[in-house]
RNA sequence: GGCCCCAUCGUCUAGUGGCCGAGGACACCACCCUCUCAAGGUGGCGACACGGGUUCGAAUCCCGUUGGGGCUGCCA
């Protein structure tokens, strides 16, 4: 017998019927808001409780459902009317992941794009693994990046009632049964078999449920069909999915039956996340209908490809780079990083590269997005974080670069950092940068004692014949000179005709002189800044130094 | 091994049967501009994985091959 369970997940339009049956109370404002709470309160969904106060749909017909609570047709009310609710659910196991981040992005920009709810879950069933610190973390990083959830951020570490309500509804049902193997002796057993997995030891042999691992009874025959927003459908046969644990001998749920139980209570219309979650969604399809009942309360899928390294595999904390935090950090701009994210995966109708946030959500479709992993290419990255960077204005980019000018990061002592000299050069030094953590390299020689000593701009000083006479000169003639950057150029200039050199040969040594590196802003506004005292008290060291190189 | 996903320049992508002798962006190379660097300008290199079909016509549809990836845990 081959059944074919069909299992789709719904566009909006397709779920008119359930619009039907269903007497409907539309609300204006959002649930958060009926709350009386703010749109970015950090709520605790009352664990199992009468969820449906807080959906955008109001209480419906033919309420409670199985898991005590959910309101069964919700989910697809709210989608037909527009309602669309997505969730972002990470485990606190480390950082906020690029990855993570753009799954995060992906499902704000469809809430957005849908004036529907982005909720937030934190899945921590495992606590072994999860660190409350992450938690901060990773909220933060959303935050950063502009994403603060309408609703949450939940914990399912709050749920746990609503958790052993589902499981025991799913025990009476039938659908789980106890199993007391250990994994070595599932593997002893299944070792040489052609199907590997659980070999459904235990299915028959009737055992009491306490103190042991629960499994869910996969049907033999028939499909589970994961109709998926990007991919289409995804067919999965019953024979390969094998009788997978539901509930550990400890008692707690594992993840596809929280996150189940979770995205039914959360009246969730719209599963969107990493393609590395589709082979277990059937067994997630497969709780549903046996805690459901009903299709009709499913939510469309949406599948996204990975984001790769340079070997095209997923992106892993181990090996790669991949911590939002750390991008922050090394002063990546957060609207640079969402517009990069963005792009991974999802390209504007237009061919627009450097888009609005607004011009983002306007545009973004599931349909649209990519099938094919896609790799995070840091070059790109920096390129876009330059654009933003030159297109802020001044008195923004100061403000951004602030951070890495206090005594925490700079190389300066603190006391000779000085506002308004920062503010004459950072024109100079915005249009430079790549990332903000580069700001200080472009103007610590205004605010160290000495310039640092760059190794490999002495040594092109040091080999450069007419250095000693370049510096003499410049020496001379600073003395005398206008203290302008205008002057400071003509009398240089007039210095490289003299010596019958190029200009760019004559400022070099005294680049590296004065700033102690071979780039930097433009020579002679530094000098000018920097001032007369210095700038004469560093060329002189500076031709000090090489003459004692030279014997 | 089993199941599943994927496949256009080095990279991100446009392309939804004729407008494609494949477009854009990043990167790279050359030249120009230039006090270094950056920015900017001009030009260049560079791809439909392969093989069969379907069709008057295929990057676009179908099948297969190859290749890559993901999952395969009492993690999520």
């Amino acid at each position: 017998m081959r059944v074919q369970r069909r299992v789709h997940g719904h566009r909006a339009r397709g779920v008119r019927g359930a619009r039907r049956r269903v007497p409907l109370r539309p609300q204006r404002e959002s649930p958060a808001r009926a709350d009386g709470q703010g749109p970015h309160g950090r709520q605790q969904l009352p664990d199992g409780g009468d969820h449906a106060r807080r959906g955008r749909v109001a209480p419906v017909a033919g309420g409670a459902g199985a898991t005590g609570g959910a309101t069964p047709v919700a989910a697809a009310v709210a989608a037909a009317v527009g309602g669309t609710r997505v969730r972002f659910a990470p485990s606190p196991t480390g950082f906020l992941h690029v990855g993570s981040a753009r799954a995060a992005l992906y499902n704000w920009l469809y809430a957005r794009h849908t004036g529907g709810i982005f909720v937030l879950r934190i899945e921590d069933t495992d606590t072994e693994r999860n660190r409350e610190e992450w938690v901060d973390g990773i909220i933060s990083s959303l935050s950063w990046l502009g994403m603060e959830p309408d609703e949450g951020p939940f914990r399912q570490s709050a749920r746990t009632d609503a958790y052993h309500r589902a499981i025991d509804t799913l025990w009476e049902a039938g659908a789980l049964y106890a199993c007391g193997c250990s994994r070595d002796e599932i593997d002893a057993r299944t070792k040489s078999n052609a199907t590997p997995g659980y070999d459904g030891f235990c299915r028959d042999r009737g055992l009491e449920r306490e103190g042991r691992a629960l499994r869910f009874k996969v049907p033999e025959d028939g499909t589970t069909v994961v109709h998926d927003l990007i991919r289409g459908d995804v067919v999965f046969t019953h024979e390969a999915i094998e009788d997978f644990v539901v509930v550990k001998s400890s008692g707690a749920p594992l993840f596809v039956l929280a996150n189940v139980v979770d995205d039914i209570d959360m009246h969730i219309t719209h599963v969107i996340r990493g393609e590395d979650l589709l082979p277990s969604t059937p067994k997630g399809l497969l709780i549903w209908s046996a805690l459901e009942g009903d299709d009709a309360t499913l939510p469309a899928f949406a599948h996204l490809p990975l984001l790769v390294n340079e070997r095209r595999q997923k992106l892993s904390k181990r090996r790669d780079d991949v911590a939002v935090e750390s991008y922050q950090e090394r002063g990546y701009l957060a609207a640079a990083m969402r517009n990069y994210l963005t792009l991974l995966g999802w390209s504007d109708p237009q061919g627009r590269e450097i888009l609005t946030v607004e011009e983002m959500v306007a545009g973004f479709e599931l349909s649209e997005v990519n099938h094919a992993p896609a790799f995070f290419d840091l070059k790109k990255l920096e390129w876009m974080n330059k654009e933003y960077l030159r297109a802020m204005s001044v008195d923004a980019f100061i403000e951004a670069a602030r951070p890495w000018l206090a005594p925490d990061r700079a190389p300066w002592p603190p006391e000779r950092f000085d506002e308004g000299v920062f503010r004459t050069m950072a024109p100079l030094v915005q249009e430079r940068v790549g990332v903000l953590g580069e700001v200080p390299d472009m103007v610590d020689f205004l605010f160290l004692e000495r310039p640092l000593v760059d190794e490999g701009s002495w040594e092109a000083l040091s080999k450069d014949d007419s250095a000693p006479a370049v510096l003499d000169r410049a020496l001379a003639i600073y003395r005398e000179s206008e203290w302008s950057a205008e002057t400071l150029h003509s009398a240089t200039q007039a210095l490289a005709d003299d010596l019958g050199r190029k200009l760019n040969k004559v400022q070099a040594p005294i680049r590296v002189a004065v700033t102690g590196r071979r780039v930097g802003p433009p020579l002679f506004q530094s000098l000018e800044v920097l001032g007369r005292e210095a700038v004469l008290e560093r060329l002189g060291a500076a031709r000090e130094r090489l003459g004692g190189d030279r014997g």
